[in-house]
DNA sequence: TATTGTTATACTCTATAACTATA
DNA sequence: TATAGTTATAGAGTATAACAATA
């Protein structure tokens, strides 16, 4: 217990000079922006889908160029970019790891030499059907926890607010 | 025009080695996962937030402590952290830029010395209110985007999304 | 002259470790 | 012994500029 050093009976500091308790802050002039609850939103699911993928060692940002290229074979790494929204030489830094883990392909492409056309390898294709269930998992349990809501509701509104305005 | 070098009439390439159309990718297979919705949400959000709010050059990591600190006054650093979900070395950094803006200072706390008391200043205050009137129109533009649906179910449905798992 | 892929660079953000001064 | 603030550092991600090969 502390003791007051002076026989005076102890004060409460005054407010403007004390830090707030931390356990009750008030957040409610933040926390009615979408874009606070979105981005508060996109960390949690992206920080439990990291964990939950952990064994493959595969980042969002490479999970989702593996599905592009297994849906659309042979496209180039402009595109992947311009499809993702991230820069071209960030594109070919993920590009590169992949290919060093064996499970892309850059060939040459037969209709523009510039241009690197990207494919899945046949390791890649195997580790993407271990990610598509594992993923698959995960949507449902994101579903879940929307309890009482509807998914396709959501989808709707965060597609409108992806919009080019 | 291309001219065919050889006299054989030009034929397509085969699809395995040409790129795809830049211009018709298939992202359905992306594009159904609740994570890829959010995140394409919150990039073009908080991108819009950005220029929206760039004659004040005021982050959105900024201004959510500007918000806080005017609801909070005299909290630390450690809360103001914990919060916003940011680790304490990097809100540092921007309780650092926002004093030498002359918007905030830092008070030896009256309770514990080891603690900084954050508060704003006259010139804090003051551009708050301007960010608050500037983000209140962007927050009915987001509204806006949102037309036939409900901004309270999008902020129940984020909200549960963002709750610790 | 424009475009694809690439390298290089700078800046921001995330994540830790470690140090200081206090508790 | 633990905590708040700070410094330092390493790793992602973002954003540009510039260059080579090719269109």
């Amino acid at each position: 217990m502390p003791v007051n050093p002076s026989s005076r009976p102890r004060r409460k500091p005054p407010a403007q000079t004390g830090p707030a308790a931390s356990e009750q802050v008030d957040t409610s002039g933040l926390g009615d922006f979408v874009g606070y609850a979105i981005r508060r939103a996109q960390l949690a699911v992206f920080q439990e889908f990291k964990t939950w993928m952990a064994e493959f060692e595969v980042t969002t940002a490479q999970f989702s160029v593996l599905l592009l290229v297994r849906d659309n074979p042979g496209l180039n790494q402009k595109t992947l970019a311009g499809t993702l929204g991230v820069e071209t030489p960030r594109m070919v830094l993920i590009v590169d790891y992949l290919e060093n883990r064996g499970l892309v392909t850059r060939l040459a492409s037969t209709v523009d030499r510039r241009a690197r056309a990207i494919f899945l390898t046949a390791p890649g294709r195997k580790l993407l059907r271990q990610l598509d269930r594992r993923s698959a998992e995960y949507e449902r349990r994101i579903v879940e926890r929307l309890r009482g809501d509807d998914k396709e509701t959501l989808m709707r509104m965060l597609r409108h607010l992806a919009e080019p305005v």
